[in-house]
DNA sequence: ATAAAATAATAAGAAAAACTTATTACAAGC
DNA sequence: GCTTGTAATAAGTTTTTCTTATTATTTTAT
């Protein structure tokens, strides 16, 4: 007794009761009549009994009666299971993880869960945010799809792809005396109290460097920041977007000559293709940059 | 995108897990390499996306995570389908009904019923009986797989394979006149008051067709036959087997010149397997009443 | 009852599928 | 950089599945 159903002949066993003989069935399924009496012969061969009575049109042996409904039920699943697996293909079902930076969460993340809650009514996210190196170890561990962030070092088991530069500049209080001006040169703030913070280390290798060496404060909590700020006795530097929800005392000033920027991209496992569904909120984050930028 | 998957292709899948690549996956199976790499390369295309990771010693994809328990849900679906009809096939599961006359009931079916249950733990049966005609009728209509009796006409519909003779004798009260003789002939019974029954009908083509004639007395019902006995005034024919149940009082005297039997046999519908489990039943019949006859 | 029509089984060969061996490409480890 | 282990690719073979043609059986109609 040979074990392994072909499901295509089950099909033909059903479609020869649906149709009530072996020739409207053969239609049916675009085939020859032969084709369906040498497939069930060879399904009753391995099963080792007969389910079709001979000559019959189509009648069933009792050991026939048994077998349909669980051929029934096997193409059942199948067929379910097709249907599951071309719904997440489709974009009909489907859950994302997704971690960012707090910046990209509270500046895009809004829109983009809009537009992708509305594009694809049947998917999920689940939406964290985290410093820079959060993010990467959440991408790392698999707990997220993707991280969308900057990247500090670049990681072997990591894939980064830039999608956005957010250029820094110095952040102060509006009666701090830098606070007045559309833009500043590096040098302008020679002598002034700096505070570094998390976002400090991309001035490390720019002409900042020297600002980050006599700098005597530094603060991690942006919250704390604002606060040593709002005294108005020193000022800080930040990206231009994790400025973005600060206090509206305060005043954000761009630096030119060099510009110094953060590039925050996608962060992928090296190697792990995404899903279906995480693919689509990628797709969506980047067509609202692109419109952000434009607009 | 191509439905219907090939239950091969998703062991394929399960084995590459399981074993952690695709070449001891192969051994497992009995096939080389390159037969995984095409299977599931195919299934990939079918499906419309990838499930495992390039050159990745059997990492899947986000897809194929939400693949792999749907394949394991119909591929188990598929095993036990296939354990079950084994099981029907090799009478480790399955019920039969069956019908027969009341004296095959009482004389051999408990014993093939205990021999059978016996035999088979796990099958389980339908005893039904009833006369000739709702015999005939009930394995017509597909309630029972068989029945056991004699077949009064011949049906186009029905298969008949006698395996018992049944020789109709004299029935009277053990005071009758005729009830001291070892055996009789039809030709003594001419002039004593008979009873008609439901096995008459025995004797329409037979030397006793006169007796018949000159009968005045019908009755059906076994007990209202024997109550009749009893008073010693008449007597009626039975076959040997139907007589068996009765009341001490009475006598079974065999006639003989000619013999009168009855035929009695398996009925079953015309053109229809039996399934595994009544097989077996019949099986367990022809032997009781082989081991009755010769012991 | 016989002839005609309809249905499924069988035979033989063609097409498609699945598998094999041999080779190449790629990555990880020494 | 070379070796080693792994999977992908190529080409050809075997097996399976299907088709056309034919035969056998049963049903239907005359």
């Amino acid at each position: 007794m040979n074990k392994g159903l072909k499901l295509q002949q089950l099909r033909y066993v059903l479609a020869v009761l649906d149709e009530g003989g072996f020739k409207p069935a053969a239609k049916r399924l675009h085939r020859t009549q032969p084709a369906l009496s040498l497939g069930i012969r060879e399904l009753e061969e391995s099963l080792g009994a007969v389910l079709f009575e001979k000559q019959g049109a189509g009648r069933l042996t009792p050991f026939g009666e048994v077998c349909v409904p669980r051929f029934r039920e096997l193409l059942g699943v199948h067929d379910r299971v097709v249907k599951d697996l071309d719904d997440v293909i489709n974009r009909r079902s489907g859950r994302v993880e997704v971690v960012t930076a707090p910046s990209i969460a509270r500046r895009y993340m809004p829109s983009v869960l809009n537009d992708f809650l509305r594009k694809y009514p049947a998917l999920e996210i689940g939406l964290h945010d985290g410093p820079a190196d959060v993010v990467a170890d959440m991408v790392r561990t698999g707990e997220v799809e993707f991280g969308v962030s900057a990247l500090w070092a670049d990681a072997e088991d990591l894939e980064f792809e830039p999608i956005l530069e957010d250029a820094v500049g110095v952040v102060c209080h509006q009666t701090h005396s830098l606070a007045d001006a559309n833009s500043l040169r590096w040098q302008d703030l020679i002598g002034q109290t700096m505070i570094r913070n998390g976002t400090s280390r991309l001035l490390e290798a720019t002409p900042a460097r020297d600002l980050l060496a006599e700098s005597r404060i530094y603060i991690s909590e942006m919250i704390s920041i604002v606060a040593m700020l709002e005294t108005g006795t020193a000022y800080t530097t930040l990206p231009r977007l994790a400025f973005e929800d600060s206090v509206s005392t305060l005043r954000f000033i761009p630096i030119k000559n060099p510009t110094v920027t953060r590039v925050i991209g996608i962060i992928t496992r090296r190697g792990v293709t995404v899903s279906p569904a995480a693919q689509t909120v990628i797709e969506v984050l980047r067509d609202t940059i692109t419109d952000e930028a434009s607009g």
